[in-house]
Formats: C-alpha cells, structure tokens, sequence
DNA sequence: GGTATCGGTTGCTATGTGCAACTTATATGC
DNA sequence: GCATATAAGTTGCACATAGCAACCGATACC
C-alpha cells in the first residue's frame, strides 16, 4: 500500500480521532490523572485541579457517558458520590504515563520526583516506545501502514 | 513515600499538565498525526483535516514556537513553507501511538485498518504498555510514587 | 433543629473556535 | 510582461466553550 494514496482515509479513520472525541476536551486527561492517582470524589478532584464546578460537573458526566469513569454512591456517606475508572478507563494508562514522560523530558525538564516505580522491585518503569514484536524499540522510519489483508501472518494489533 | 500526603504537588508538579501546556489544544495532536503522516505544508493540513485556516495558522505557530514542528522555506517553491517534526515533536511518536491503539480498542472497536508494522519484518507492533526494566506489563496496582532520593539504584527514569 | 458538607446548577463574563472574505508574495501560462 | 492561480496566511464577525461566584437540595454532624 503506498502511503501517499490513502493518506486521506488512513487519517479519517484514525484511533486518535476517536479517542479525541472522547477525552480530547481541555481537563479531561487531567482528571483521569487525578483518578489514576486515587482521587475519587468530586470535592478532591475540584480542590486538587482548582477546575470550576461547572465544568468539573461536565466532564466527569462525559467521562461516565463514555464509560471511562463510573459513578457509585458511597455507602458510608450518601452525600458522597465515587468515581472510579472502569476497564476502559484503566486502559488509558500507556497514554498517560507517554504523555508525562514526554512533559518531563521536553517540557519541564529532566530529574522528574517523585518518579514512578514497579512497586515490586522499586525499579523505574522503562521509557514508552513503540516497540517490535521482539521488543526492539521502532522509530519513525522504521514504521509503515499495511493493509490488513497484506500482514504476512493472521495477527491482529497496532 | 505515603501517597496521600503528597498527591498535591505530585499533581502539580506532574509532567502531564506540562505536556498538556505545549499540544493540549484542540486540534493540536491531529495536526501532529498529520505530520507523523508526512503531512508538510499548510494547505495540506488544511484539506486534509478540514481546520479552519485562522486556527491552523495559530496552531503550527504555536507548534513552532515550542519546537515541536520546524518552519523551513521549501526550495523548490518559494511560496511555500516545510513543516517538518523536530526531535522533540518526534518525541511525541509513543504517545500518538498509545492514544490511537486506545481508541482503535476501546472506541472505533476492534479490527482496525491499515495496520502499523516494522517496516523491517512487516509484523504489527507491539500494544503499547507500561514495562519493568525487565519487559513485564505492569498494570496501575503494580506502581508507586517513590521519592528520587529513595530509589534502590543510581537510576533515573519513569 | 441549626449548621456544615457534598455534589451539583445557574447566570454572567471572558476566551477560544469556525467561517468566509481579503491580502501579499510567488509561480505559471500565454 | 501581463493575467491568472496558488501558498500561506490575516481580519472581522458569529457562535461555542470555559471560568467565576453565588445559589440550591440533600445528607451528615452536633
């Protein structure tokens, strides 16, 4: 498939566009940053990120309408209501952590603290990178868009 | 390191917001996919995405001013203008990538197509995940915040 | 029963986005 | 060399989204 041809198409129907559409808003990622890092109730996420109400209220109904967040009364305190990620949700970590790493290293700057750990070991985690079957990691040059039916085996990913 | 205690400043402080500063913008990241797809000129990103001008215009500034795109005048045609990725912009390649496997699984649903491949051996890559410095995949429960200071070895990552 | 807290909603203002028409510089055809 | 087209914007105006502060209903605390 040369590239050029189905440039248009490949960019139509793109994954980012429709992961965009849904967590593509201004707070949306860092609200799930706050989730990933224990926040749960919509006080916390308003007094930590400084978000106005109104909009905090919006996208948490968007990310629970998207299924990324799912609401719970907390039976402890009925005035309480609880926001946890939902298997979708959790399946945004590769992005966020790419996009801190990326922060770290381009934006604000190398030695990042804290700095995130396998909790088994208290080794850090390696660099994201788009890596090869055998794990070699792939640069730009080295990627290309087949068509499905083109893979020289029956194996679905990317 | 107790995580509560400090969930504030690690928010604050979180290489997220910074990364979010530069290509948190609407539009921002499919204008880089563009670039990631050999997109070059204005009037390419234009029609190819169907941005309004104005803020294509804005956006790509504010892509060169973080130096994450390049101007360069083209020397073929003096009308026109080569935008090219930098180191940096390249940099962004994991998180792209991260954002349109998510999407491609959890909202445009499964079987996508065409597919990325090593260009090497054309088998798709890899899903993207957060690794130990061993490979495994670690999941949000196998990871802490630990403070710089308390880390096993002189290592810096994460 | 009075007061504080939680999770919103409402109204208003400020900022950002989208569209269409215009502009300046360069290229191309005749 | 003159007319026309194209590249990369800019400008002005309409509309949508975000931010702020005040308010509200339900539940908890004393």
């Amino acid at each position: 498939m040369a590239r050029e041809e189905n440039l248009r198409s490949i960019l139509a129907e793109c994954g980012i566009s429709a992961a965009l559409e849904v967590v593509g808003e201004r707070w949306s990622f860092l609200i799930l940053r706050g989730a990933f890092n224990g926040l749960q109730h919509f006080e916390e996420f308003q007094s930590t990120l400084g978000i106005a109400r109104n909009i905090l209220s919006n996208r948490l109904g968007r990310l629970v309408e998207h299924e990324i967040l799912k609401r719970q009364a907390d039976a402890a305190d009925r005035r309480k209501i609880v926001y946890k990620l939902t298997e979708k949700g959790m399946a945004l970590l590769p992005v966020l952590i790419a996009l801190r790493q990326w922060g770290e290293r381009w934006v604000s700057g190398l030695p990042s603290n804290p700095v995130l750990v396998d909790r088994n070991n208290r080794m850090p985690v390696e660099q994201m990178a788009v890596r090869a079957s055998d794990g070699r990691t792939l640069m730009l040059g080295d990627l290309e868009w087949l068509d499905a039916s083109e893979l020289p085996a029956a194996e679905k990913a990317a």
